[in-house]
DNA sequence: GTCTATACCACGATAGAC
DNA sequence: GTCTATCGTGGTATAGAC
């Protein structure tokens, strides 16, 4: 406790971080007000400008953070020696369990991207490219090893991740199936359709 | 050609609806303004209100026409008698070609729901369902047959839908692949995850 | 049926006091 | 570091002329 001053900086910019993504989230970018955000935080309009330098930056940080973590998260678990069964099983896993933990952000990270410069659009998109090349660096060598059988890598890639990024939209907690029932049965569905 | 005056509202009406359409599609909802969507038809935007009573109402009858144009195109050409395997495969058919079809459309319909009032949300969420039931129903027909191995038909109703209308985020006229090696594709995909 | 004009309000962002 | 006050702009929606 280096500081007793009345400064706030270390917990007003996270706190800033996360109600500006639990409004977004909740009714969108364009329809939430600097003033909003301002007022769920405790403060004025004008000091959320000692912390980001406009708007858009709220959000473009909010992304880029969710999608470096979910690189960072995925390469720290992937088995890297494994086969491409089991290192498909863990992405499947993976990919649900990481998502449903961040829905909000999950959220606004498939429907927000319009409201990006193009080139802060570009950058997440670039990201999200890295991601995808992932799962399909899985299918290829599952392909090449004949235990997969895939009538289009990259067309399973985007089948895949649609599908597994899906149960966001429905799952809710307590509700008919645990999270570990719904990996589960995807993994099921997702092993089938890659023909193992 | 019984008129003969300045009236335009036949052609007016649609006009609105036009480029409401394509402006909240490229734009999104909240960012598109009242001005913007008169200018891009050519009238002043006090014109706009005397064929919808407020931006929202613009909004819900886009949604309202294309999930009714949805259900009775689907019903039109479902192909009632046949069996489980049949039905589906015209299911996956039916519902990327229809989606890709109209894309902006079906981009709204996912990007927008939380611009609608509460009434006007479940009304939406009421056809999807109804739409999400015929996939459904198909997939519990497969199961008593016992053509299909499914673990769970809800899940697997989310998965598909999830995973067909994905192909609107990737897909782009002149690719490597058309529409027609799509539905091939995503067909094979299908078949094989519901087991059959 | 469409126009011009405008009421009224909220927006993002900044300046300057404390 | 946060506040109050404010600038300039643009929002939805309506009134009344033609």
């Amino acid at each position: 406790m280096a500081r007793k001053t009345g400064s706030h900086s270390e917990i007003t910019g996270p706190k800033i971080r996360a109600e500006a993504q639990r409004l977004f989230a909740r009714h969108g970018f364009a329809a939430v007000s600097m003033r909003q955000i301002a007022a769920a935080v405790g403060v004025q309009a004008g000091a959320l400008y000692l912390y980001t330098s406009d708007k858009e930056a709220l959000l473009f940080d909010l992304l880029k953070s969710h999608m470096d973590d979910l690189i960072a998260a995925w390469r720290a678990e992937a088995p890297e020696g494994a086969d491409a069964l089991a290192r498909l099983e863990r992405f499947v896993r993976f990919h649900i369990r990481f998502n449903l933990e961040r829905a909000e952000v999950v959220f606004l990270s498939y429907m927000e991207l319009r409201n990006l410069s193009e080139e802060n659009f570009a950058k997440i998109e670039g990201l999200r490219k890295t991601y995808e090349t992932e799962l399909e660096e899985i299918l290829k060598a599952g392909q090449a090893e004949a235990v997969f059988l895939i009538p289009d890598t990259k067309l399973a890639t985007m089948a895949i991740i649609a599908m597994l990024t899906g149960v966001n939209t429905w799952f809710r907690e307590g509700g008919r199936l645990s999270r570990a029932m719904v990996a589960d049965i995807y993994w099921d569905m997702v092993r089938k359709a890659v023909g193992a």
